[in-house]
DNA sequence: GCCGTTTTCGGCCCGACTGTTTTCAGTCG
């Protein structure tokens, strides 16, 4: 019998050189190599492709990868093929266990910990709030009785797990808040920014930016208005505090002229940022948050060349404007150099959902009652998917059920047409993918459905390779048209499965099989760097909801927010098609 | 540690705020 190697995912190989950056800067080490890992372990968690399908079918291997050169994909090759890394090892023996979990304190650096530590031998979360409470900390060389006060709310806030929201939760509020700043007196323009603007799926503070003449007066407005439970700081050109309920939000007001470069950079990523830095130095151009400026760095301020607009900063760099769902240095710089940037898909393209669920098994809406709401929303046709026999705690349906679903729907699309409406309604089925590969669908329900979306709703925590069989084989039997929530994943409460969703992805473009985003803001599965996985394979998108009740198409913007956070474009997602072109496509595909 | 139509060596983003300071280190984005 072989070793068995304990599999280590991307992910902690991403968390893996994350740690190794965080020791590097709590020892002192040199700023540019920390900032490697860093950036390296960025660079992990953008691939989409796993890292031992890269290695073995690159020829350069993970020194393929931007960022990654010689030490660190030796090093990554290692924690493949041992499933340790003796470098992080030997690193961590200095520490206690709990030691790194410090830095997610927010006001806590690495310096400070490092002094904890040493100090006080302080090595985990519980035992700092012990010496803040005791009134140890500021004792401290540079530490005090407020920074004392600031560590013991931070941990609170963090044992509140306050840190990271998923972005369906903020989002609104931050429409909500921007047209409430909007309406201050003198403001002239506002927007949110930072990972809200940018879509990413969790977000943490909310970063809202405004233009005024009149900067104090603004602030001071905000700061009165009510809308903050708390203010922490109140200046002429920044407010900070909490929402209601404690999200952290910050307030930045500037000068019109420095409003797009202040947009792009507090929008970042921080690596896009450092990108467009360095593209400014290589052209003699300084970029900050006031503007772009010719005349190098150490110099004196030179003339300002750009800054109103977004669009004035990417152009005095030579770039086209770049989404910024795009902005996270996953290469949108070079395209916007090279005009070729992605056409991204917008809502607007969206023509349809076809993944809903009626009364008739776990949902709380007739088919009738989502046709109206759809056509009210501009769709021009929707599917209705409920679930199969399998899934008996969902009250799953059989062929009878079907039979009745399909004479109701019929007899809808009989009415619209007499009433001359452009809608229809397709009949489909979320069929359970069971243990063994099978699929859930009789040859009584397959007679009677427009569709077929497959689905895992059991067996989460088989191997890869029994799943990853379970999904391909249920792909190349021809039944399943969709395949939904490939990973199973729930964001901040579940992981995903152990499905190898390269694999997944080449077998859906090869059978012609849609891979859907679930726009429901907890799934948003695919993710966005699967979606462009699954693009640039030529495999096909399905965007839906997977309504359980009215109100849920709202969802929807969700979904195609990480559709563009994918690249992906209207063509290749199947939602954007004609009712005749999607029904084409299902005659071909099933025979 | 990574990287190269300025370089295979010598660079590597930029500024604001805070608290503890008396000229600055640490943290953040």
């Amino acid at each position: 019998m072989g070793m068995e190697v304990t599999r280590v995912t991307d992910e902690q190989v991403a968390e893996s050189l994350e740690q190794i950056a965080q020791i590097l800067q709590i020892e002192g080490a040199d700023v540019f190599r920390r900032r490697s890992y860093e950036r390296a372990a960025e660079a992990v968690r953008g691939l989409g492709r796993s890292l031992v399908e890269i290695r073995e079918t690159e020829p350069k291997g993970l020194q393929s990868i931007p960022g990654i050169g010689e030490a660190i994909s030796k090093k990554i090759e290692e924690m493949l093929d041992t499933g340790e890394l003796a470098y992080l090892n030997e690193m961590l023996e200095h520490y206690p266990p709990g030691f790194l979990e410090l830095l997610r304190i927010p006001g806590l650096g690495p310096s400070r910990a490092g002094l904890l530590y040493h100090e006080l031998g302080i090595g985990s979360v519980d035992e700092l709030e012990e010496a803040c409470v005791r009134g140890q900390v500021r004792e401290l060389k540079g530490m005090g009785e407020k920074t004392e006060q600031k560590l013991l709310q931070s941990i609170e806030r963090y044992w509140r797990g306050m840190e990271r929201a998923l972005l369906g939760e903020v989002l609104p509020r931050a429409e909500a808040l921007v047209e409430m700043v909007r309406a201050l007196p003198a403001v002239e323009r506002a927007d949110f920014a930072g990972s809200v603007r940018r879509a990413k799926e969790t977000v943490g503070d909310l970063d809202l930016l405004a233009t005024a003449r009149d900067q104090a007066a603004v602030c001071r407005a905000f700061a009165e208005s009510g809308a903050l439970s708390a203010v922490e700081l109140s200046g002429d050109t920044k407010v900070s505090g909490r929402l209601h309920g404690g999200r952290q939000m910050d307030l930045r007001v500037v000068e019109p002229e420095s409003y797009g470069a202040a947009l792009v950079y507090f929008t970042g990523s921080q690596q896009h940022n450092i990108r467009l830095r360095e593209r400014g130095q290589s052209l003699k151009l300084k970029v900050n948050e006031y503007g772009v400026f010719r005349g190098g760095k150490d110099g004196p301020e030179g003339e300002r060349v750009a800054g109103e607009t977004e669009e004035s900063v990417y152009a005095a760099l030579g770039l086209a404007w770049i989404p910024p769902e795009l902005r996270e240095d996953r290469g949108e710089i070079q395209a916007a150099a090279t005009g070729e940037l992605p056409d991204l898909i917008d809502i607007g393209d969206i023509r349809a959902d076809l993944h809903m669920h009626t009364t008739a098994s776990d949902g709380r809406a007739s088919i009738a009652e989502y046709a109206e709401a759809a056509m009210k929303r501009g769709f021009t046709h929707i599917g209705i998917t409920d679930h199969s026999p399998a899934l008996v705690i969902a009250r799953g349906i059989g062929a009878d059920s079907l039979r009745r679903q399909r004479d109701e729907i019929d007899a809808l699309n009989a009415r619209y047409e007499a009433e001359g409406r452009d809608f229809r309604v397709l009949l489909g089925s979320e069929a359970d993918i069971l243990m063994d590969g099978a699929v859930d669908a009789s040859a009584e329900a397959l007679e009677v459905v427009d569709y077929v979306i497959g689905a895992i709703h059991q067996g989460f925590s088989q191997d890869g390779e029994r799943i990853t069989g379970r999904i391909t084989q249920a792909l190349e039997s021809g039944v399943i048209d969709i395949l939904a929530h490939p990973t199973g994943r729930l964001l901040l409460r579940r992981d995903p499965y152990a499905v190898d969703i390269s694999a997944v992805i080449d077998v859906a473009a090869k059978h012609d099989v849609a891979l859907e985003i679930n726009a429901s803001y907890d799934r948003l599965d695919l993710s966005d760097v699967h979606s462009r996985l699954a693009r640039e394979r030529g495999a096909l998108l399905a965007i839906n909801t997977d309504s359980h009740s009215l109100g849920e198409f709202d969802l929807l913007r969700y979904g195609v927010l990480t559709a563009r956070r994918g690249w992906v474009e209207a063509e290749g997602v199947i939602n954007t098609w004609p009712l005749p072109r999607l029904q084409e496509w299902l005659a071909k595909r099933r025979g």
